[in-house]
DNA sequence: CGTTTTTGACCTGCGC
DNA sequence: GCGCAGGTCAAAAACG
């Protein structure tokens, strides 16, 4: 059924996962495959591999090329999630009442990074529709569940307030989008036409 | 009127 | 098997 998915987008790969910035940022559209993991251990997979990264200038990394819109909130650390699953443990399938069928979710890298905004959603220039909303155990707030409005991507992201700290919102990402960010596309397509004009010289 | 949000129901995994 | 928690669906409502 999916069809040409995984070749669209131009990849600069990054090598590690563990970057300064989380290598499937909402920014990028396309990032390196996973290390595949050979899921033969039959021990529990390892927990996630999580780093704090400290003090990054996150504002004008986003925000300096006029990326992002008005709501530019104060991110102040970013938390790299990589999700180094088993091929089906951390997969949920889900029975899809009209077919009956399985839809099996393929294994998908995940980060979550903590930002410091009034507003649960900031502005990253991907379109979002929410989906669902729950209320988590060991937080005063709920969690909202969104997905990428995009008719070929299939990445999702969970928002949720800290109940320590109610001004921080921790944003988590699953996916990666394969197809490129609407508003990097505004901005840069005038000056991509510019610097063609300008190339003729 | 098309798109997005809301929200209760439903599904799955996991621990006991 | 049961209950709980997290994640998703989908119909209705709200919005622009």
């Amino acid at each position: 059924m999916d069809g040409q998915e995984s070749n669209q987008a131009p990849v600069p790969p990054p090598p590690q996962p563990l970057l300064s910035v989380p290598f499937n940022s909402p920014f990028l559209f396309a990032a390196p495959s996973l290390p595949s993991s050979s899921s033969s251990s039959s021990s529990l997979h390892p927990p996630l591999e999580t780093q704090i990264l400290p003090d990054i200038d996150w504002v004008s990394l986003l925000s300096g090329q006029g990326v992002l819109g008005e709501n530019k909130p104060m991110i102040e650390s970013a938390v790299s999630l990589m999700a180094e699953n088993g091929a089906d443990q951390d997969e949920k399938g889900y029975k899809d009442k009209r077919k009956g069928s399985r839809i099996k979710k393929a294994s998908r890298p995940r980060f979550a990074f903590q930002t410091r905004s009034a507003d649960d959603i900031l502005d990253d220039g991907y379109r979002w529709r929410k989906y669902g909303q729950k209320a988590v155990k060991n937080s005063n707030y709920p969690r909202s569940y969104y997905r990428c409005t995009h008719h070929t991507c299939n990445v999702k992201k969970q928002v949720q307030r800290l109940s320590k700290d109610t001004s921080i919102v921790v944003t988590t990402y699953e996916g990666i989008h394969n197809h490129p960010c609407e508003k990097l596309m505004e901005t840069l397509t005038p000056l991509l036409k510019q610097m063609q004009f300008l190339s003729r010289f």
